[in-house]
DNA sequence: TCTGGGGTCCTAGGACCC
DNA sequence: TCTGGGGTCCTAGGACCC
């Protein structure tokens, strides 16, 4: 058996945990720049406010139900995260954690410990005691039937936030109410395909023949089907993989049309991709830059640009890497349009051990490693960005908008919470 | 004024090899 | 009429996830 713990609107739980007078209260947490809502509360999902939609569209009516808002404090939920992994780790040696919210556990033999509901029961009650977040507990025979039964749990009341499919006449009423737009793995576009032949529920689409299933969703809607039917194709994968792409991107706070601003938020993006790659023991061979102007207005000239750097040795430096960036850059910046968004993709990542030296290679690297390992070191310790490189600059114009940031109240020792 | 960011996997088709 | 067969690698695009 496998557990699917999942944490209640994560980042809504998030701010609640050090504001209790938020309790009962509709909140919702916006995208970076404020862009648009990604996380809401019970009361918030009430009011009918939607994911994903536009905050400047919705201001005001938020503002008349008296919603509170906030932006994005990835500081503190990467943190709060850490935090109930940690917690769930206790409880087996074999974790997956799947997301920022989301973990698998790996409940093989836990029967032996008694009712899986009640050990289900114990997790969430301790992870609540430890964190302050409310998580969800989906308990089933494989991956694909754990997140279909922990968004059991969530929905129905009645479960108290614990559901657990260990027969299979649970199973088969589980496949029967659920529909398959709510199919891990099933997006929108296999959600049109398989309504269009007729196939509504979950059960509906178990009852396929696997060719079928094969030819219209490739292997991987087959193994979807079979999870679904019981049959174990997913694996716990408990050593998380090297990342094959690193990416930073933002969206400006506001248009930039000059290019030195743009270099400067690119050198931010390649100095957090370069500590991204140190971070992970790991180096890259290809950077990657883009660079948009505003889609959501097509009445305005378009410009949509990528641009691919080889590196002559992969690296992790973020002198070389800030430098192969802005070369990009000059490559491909067109003045005359208003620039939205820019970002830095490092791919062809190895670790850093297993570097292919460049007979040719000029460039004193040891020397690099020894100011990054500084620059590490001062800046852990110190804060992000105490020392930096010159052109990561000071004008931070393209700094997107975040007016509604809770405190770091878990992280940074001056935004500790008081208590009075 | 204002619409997020960061990932994965699979497939088809083209270029190229012998 | 008829124009080989068997591969690899790369890229773009589409699907999905949180």
């Amino acid at each position: 058996m496998y557990a699917l713990i999942d944490c209640n609107n994560f980042y809504a739980s998030c701010e609640r945990v050090f504001n209790p007078s938020l309790n009962g209260k509709p909140i919702v947490v916006l995208s970076n720049n404020d862009g648009c809502v990604i996380a809401r509360s019970n009361e918030a999902k009430a009011l009918g406010i939607d994911m994903g939609g536009a905050y400047f569209m919705i201001e005001e009516a938020l503002k008349k139900h008296n919603v509170f808002v906030f932006s994005s404090n990835y500081t503190l939920y990467g943190d709060m995260s850490q935090r109930v992994m940690n917690t769930l780790a206790e409880f087996t040696p074999e974790i997956e954690v799947y997301s920022i919210d989301e973990s698998f556990l790996n409940f093989e033999g836990f029967e032996l410990l008694g009712d899986l509901k009640i050990y289900g029961t114990t997790i969430r009650n301790t992870v609540f005691r430890n964190t302050g977040i409310p998580v969800s507990i989906g308990i089933a025979p494989t991956k694909a039937l754990a997140k279909l039964s922990n968004r059991i749990a969530k929905k129905n009341k009645e479960y108290n936030h614990v559901c657990v499919l260990d027969s299979q006449e649970k199973i088969m009423a589980a496949l029967k109410i659920t529909t398959v737009d709510n199919i891990w793995g099933i997006g929108r576009a296999y959600h049109n395909f398989l309504l269009n032949h007729g196939i509504q529920t979950t059960y509906d689409f178990v009852q396929q023949p696997e060719e079928w299933v094969r030819k219209n969703m490739s292997v991987v809607g087959l193994r979807l089907h079979k999870e679904l039917k019981g049959e174990k194709c997913l694996e716990l994968e408990l050593v998380a993989m090297a990342k094959q792409n690193i990416c930073t991107s933002r969206s400006f706070g506001r248009y930039l049309t000059d290019i030195d601003p743009i270099k400067e938020a690119m050198s931010n993006f390649a100095s957090r991709c370069a500590l991204k790659l140190r971070k992970d023991k790991s180096v890259c061979t290809l950077v990657q830059i883009l660079l948009h102007t505003n889609k959501h207005k097509p009445d305005q000239p378009q410009y949509f640009v990528n641009k691919v750097i080889t590196l002559p040795v992969p690296t992790n430096s973020t002198i070389e890497l800030i430098q192969a960036s802005l070369r990009a850059l000059d490559l491909v910046y067109k003045p005359g349009y208003r620039y939205m968004k820019c970002g830095v993709i490092v791919s062809g990542i190895v670790p850093e051990d297993r570097v292919q030296q460049n007979l040719f290679d000029t460039v004193d690297r040891s020397k690099h490693n020894k100011v990054t390992t500084i620059m590490d070191k001062l800046n852990k310790s110190l804060g992000a960005d105490f020392v930096k490189v010159g052109s990561l600059g000071v004008t931070k114009q393209w700094h997107l908008k975040a007016e509604k940031l809770s405190q770091c109240y878990s992280t940074r020792w001056d935004e500790i919470i008081v208590i009075k």
